[in-house]
DNA sequence: CGGAAACTAGCACAGTCGTGCTAGGAAGTC
DNA sequence: GACTTCCTAGCACGACTGTGCTAGTTTCCG
């Protein structure tokens, strides 16, 4: 019987809704009774996979970083060979596209409310870890840090380069447009390779 | 008579107690009720001063953003010789010591809400403007950037580092203390230098 | 078929919300 | 003294909130 298959991907339907309502009216407008008409069920039902509010809250959380992270897999498992797979890997956090881009939205709203609210506190440190060991990985191509380069440091900087240009590029689109924001990143890493 | 300062005066302190509530509850704990219970005043009396509740919240955007930005043109003034100035500048807009992390905190809450609310949006939007001139400036000092480096694209890179910097210090303290955030900068401003 | 389990539906409760509104007190001007 | 303006206080309203709860419906197993 493949019940649990079926409850996942209800679970993951209902999350999307929560989604479409944080990005049309923020995490204050992700109610039960909203998210509910959004999904086109009722309450009961809603409450029937998700106990409390801030299940549905957590649940839309790992969604966000369970499809970022199942990109950027793929493309690091797609490209074994180009040299350039670690600024592609990246690319997949970055709101460059309209899917990206509510990924980034449902982050940052639920990033300001993990501020008070622990649980999904921690939720995002795990990700951010997730996000800082993807920097890391990235920085250990061949070739992709030049030598006298400290790594733990060039980490922390390619990932405040990383969440940085994803807020910009979220919160300004005019001023930082996809073509833009991907050419800063490219930069970054450039400025960091073995140049001989 | 000293009217419009004793208001100003009056203002500021209840987009003061607008802070503490954030910081405690959240954007979503910024009730009416709440903030004129944490001033110690009544509904009425703040609703005299503050005729919505988006005019509340706006107010302590600015607030935000003013002090920062006092901050760094003092210390701009005051360091005129100085070589590090561009570092300890942008530095005043990191959330490394108690009062530039509450600042940090409601800028990262009210700037999620901005994503569905228009007139925050455009408060975020200035200050953000502010920002990147304030790199572009910091790069603009003597010797700051090494010849052959696009000066718009690298200060669009070094606001990227430091807003990225301020999320992780501000949401991962532990792994991202005060002096390693300021010294994952300075190696970014030293990166970016004419090393003659 | 019967029965059980999984699921859906939505009412009811107690609470908080923003804001309109009136009324009282304080301070300043004549 | 009266009069005005500024400020404070808080009640009242209708709307919305999360969750406990019961009842109905569908689906599956034997």
């Amino acid at each position: 019987m493949p019940r649990t298959v079926d409850a996942e991907q209800r679970r993951r339907e209902l999350g999307e809704a929560v989604w479409r309502v944080i990005r049309r009216d923020g995490v204050p407008g992700a109610s039960v009774r909203n998210v509910a008409r959004e999904a086109g069920t009722s309450m009961g039902s809603l409450r029937h996979w998700f106990t409390t509010q801030d299940d549905l809250l957590r649940f839309a959380m790992t969604l966000v970083a369970e499809r970022a992270r199942a990109r950027v897999v793929a493309v690091l498992a797609a490209s074994d060979t180009v040299d350039d797979r670690g600024l592609r890997a990246l690319e997949e956090v970055l709101p460059l596209d309209e899917e990206r881009r509510a990924e980034t939205e449902v982050w940052l709203a639920l990033t300001a409310r993990a501020l008070v609210d622990p649980r999904l506190a921690a939720l995002r440190d795990a990700s951010a870890e997730d996000l800082l060991a993807l920097c890391a990985l990235v920085l250990r191509e061949p070739g992709a840090l030049r030598a006298g380069l400290d790594p733990g440091l060039e980490a922390e900087r390619l990932y405040a380069v990383l969440d940085g240009l994803a807020v910009h590029a979220l919160t300004r689109p005019a001023a930082l447009p996809a073509d833009r924001a991907r050419q800063v990143l490219a930069a970054h890493l450039e400025a960091l390779r073995d140049t001989r």
